[in-house]
DNA sequence: GCAAATTAATGATTTATTCAAG
DNA sequence: CTTGAATAAATCATTAATTTGC
């Protein structure tokens, strides 16, 4: 009966967030807003003002709900091959995609910029399906994981750990075995990435950020290009 | 002598991401991944698959450093207006988005989904420079220190808390007070916006989002279109 | 042997915390 | 001290693997 099931598209959703920031001439009158301190009651004054301030209401009322905002309104095909791909919802790497991003983490790599994403994407959009986020993702989540298994593991090193119930749990032995390098507890801030719209700028590892890996990613310097 | 600081330019990030993800025809051969009980050698695997593998040193190795990722290769004008604005780094916003933003935050918004955001990001712009990521900011920063400033006044309410910070005490005993307006500290999952890359797609409120608003930002049914 | 039910992994978001510019 | 910006932690939700009942 309903069709709303059927309406996943893995859409492309191309940059759709700069392309208005038209080149404001910088006279940013004050650049300076209220402290909380001040009372601000400019919410009325703005409703005031002649400026061609935009409908409020347009954007607080729903208006228009979850639309896709890649493939929005591109009459195309977009009811037919529901199931063109298999999964429409969630990326779901490929195993040449786990194997470079998996290389790529062992060798060092933990929070890959904007352009090193850009690169990977394209890389492994060879083997499948796959966009920028998910790359991001997925290094933020292994990340994450490699981090609490370390956590885990060096908690209940000794003890057999009385709870763990033996029955069917012979699941995660084999897998850390040898991967005795992956990234330390006492990771620190570093912010390098940003995505689309995120311009990438200075990065200020505060301290070993990837490990003692032994090529280190972020160089301090941006003397890039 | 270096360069880099004056590196800042609101670069449009043009869709990078997507354009990469052609229409692979859906044929990713397995399209699943090892459980992590079978251990995953294909590390050294790919390396020898005659694919188009690209050079990992290339990526693991720093290289180019942090490079705008939209402004990098049109040989524009970039470097010309790097000061245009007076503070390159971080958005200064005018008191009049300052008053838009508030304006909707009041009206009820909480977590703008893309297409709000680049509407207001193309509103606010006639105000002052701005990029879709000041406003997306602007909603997170102003939702969490809308509430932490509420769950302050909740606990200290009658001590004016002269200079220590509460040093974290059990900050969390009468926190579904009833915030009036603003939002509640009970506040739960709903995933809507997405950036610039990412991909808006259904949204699944759990509870009261944004609150009693008057008017719901996003409607549970993600049967939208 | 196969499909529903279960479980384990993990992709995707949101929230909390932190850092630093001004 | 305020707050923009960024990351890490926690959480949610979905898919693949596994189990189970026929």
């Amino acid at each position: 009966m309903v069709v709303e099931a059927t309406m996943k598209v893995h859409q492309f959703a191309r940059g759709f967030w700069d392309q208005h920031v038209h080149e404001t001439p910088s006279l940013t009158l004050g650049c300076k807003r209220f402290r909380p301190l001040a009372p601000k009651h400019l919410t009325a004054k703005n409703s005031d003002t002649n400026d061609p301030i935009f409908d409020l209401k347009s954007f607080i009322r729903p208006e228009s709900g979850p639309i896709k905002i890649g493939s929005s309104d591109y009459h195309k095909k977009e009811s037919a091959q529901v199931e063109t791909h298999p999964g429409g919802t969630r990326w779901n790497p490929t195993q040449e995609q786990i194997g470079i991003l998996e290389m790529l983490y062992r060798g060092g790599m933990r929070t890959p910029n904007a352009q090193q994403i850009e690169q990977i994407t394209a890389q492994l959009g060879k083997y499948g399906k796959i966009e920028g986020k998910n790359v991001f993702y997925w290094f933020q989540n292994h990340k994450a994981r490699e981090r609490q298994k370390q956590k885990r593991n060096s908690l209940g090193l000794s003890s057999h750990s009385p709870r763990t119930p033996p029955s069917i749990l012979n699941t995660s032995l084999l897998l850390s075995e040898n991967k005795g390098d992956e990234d330390s507890p006492h990771k620190r801030k570093c912010r390098p990435w940003t995505f689309e719209g995120f311009d990438e700028e200075k990065r200020y590892c505060t301290e070993d950020e990837d490990e003692d890996r032994t090529l280190k990613l972020f160089p301090l310097h941006p003397e890039g290009r």
